[in-house]
DNA sequence: AATTGTGAATTGATTCACAGCT
DNA sequence: AGCTGTGAATCAATTCACAATT
């Protein structure tokens, strides 16, 4: 009997980070307000859309004017959890996974990746022009209970990614990110969101004709 | 007047990949016939689903027996054009390039990077442990006309996104898989897949809670 | 006058249920 | 008897059209 949150489209949600990432260009820019039309025009997709998406967390912008920039920003930052910044670990460092190490995107949007685990043991080193320690893959079952992490990015491959996942959600991660090219099995309360590198271009060639 | 082929859903092509890659299993375990069931189950999906899916391509099955293994695969392949290999060009050599460089999984699937591009002269050279080359950016344009290049991987900086979308375009290319945080404007015959990881993060973010 | 928020209409994707082959 | 292929039914997402608000 819980009030279901009146089931928000997965696609609304990938749609709000995509809101925002425009939101912060304008915030660049100095500008204070902001309509649906022009903000869904940066963002690629239809006005109506847009206010259909922001109106699932109530009454936002002001009609006549349209949103306020900031006011906007810091609602979608709040649904999002990007408020605070996110404890992520990331498993497996071979070369995706130094690639993902290394990127510092992540930290602008509000993750840091506080720990890296690899099975290799001559992974387990400093990953050069990186602070974030990479440790044996035995360590990682206490770290994640030690710090409560909920978020675990996957980067091993394709044979080691079920058993991985199965340690990770043992350990009490609820959310996985992963790149192995692997249809990972994980309990119902636990989200698993892959990128699959060689099928998007299996798609894409689709397409290619 | 076209013979429009009966609007397939962009997602059904996509998991033709995923059966593609359960199919592989398969027959590196010699198992010559497979019920939608079976296959269903392993790709992660319903079995209705996956007739239906395999149906828009014809009537490939046997009713009473199941799919034959090795016939499917081919029909899939056949599809999604990965029967003979792609030649896919790379334009951006920084961490991710590099990563994508050296992540040999895209030639299994019937692609092959065949050259890489970058604007910065110090990262024309051999990445290590890489036999494809790294082009100066200039050359890029001359490269995807004498080649027929159809695709490319974009993984540059997200103010170099669009200008080095629009050379591509000019040069032929129809097919970018985008890793840059921004959303391209292309013509419509264009195709762009865009695999933008710090959104994906977020959007785990929000289930995470 | 401009622009949001939203019920209704439409379009698209998935699942059901079963007819049709082997 | 078993399993595919598919029209019909359901479910989900998008777009339309316009009333509500500043």
């Amino acid at each position: 009997m819980a009030v279901k949150a009146a089931a928000i489209p997965k696609k609304s949600i990938y749609r709000l980070s995509l809101y925002q990432r425009c939101l912060d260009m304008l915030k660049a820019n100095e500008i204070e307000t902001v309509s649906s039309e022009a903000l869904a025009k940066a963002a690629g997709v239809k006005s109506t859309q847009l206010r259909k998406d922001l109106a699932y967390f109530g009454q936002i912008g002001t009609r006549g004017l349209g949103y306020n920039v900031g006011a906007l920003s810091e609602m979608i930052q709040e649904v999002l959890g990007t408020n605070s910044l996110q404890p992520v670990i990331l498993v497996g460092v071979g070369n995706l996974g130094s690639a993902l190490l290394r990127y510092n995107g992540f930290r602008k949007e509000g993750f840091e990746i506080t720990a890296a685990f690899d099975s290799s043991l001559d992974k387990v080193r400093v990953v050069e022009g990186v602070r974030v320690k990479v440790y044996p893959a035995a360590e990682m079952e206490v770290y994640v209970r030690r710090h409560g992490v909920k978020m675990a990015i996957m980067a091993v491959p394709g044979e080691a990614a079920q058993p991985v996942a199965n340690q990770l959600v043992a350990s009490g991660v609820v959310g996985i990110l992963n790149f192995s090219p692997t249809v990972l099995q994980v309990p119902e309360n636990v989200i698993v969101n892959s990128v699959d590198l060689a099928l998007e271009l299996e798609h894409l060639s689709y397409y290619v004709r």
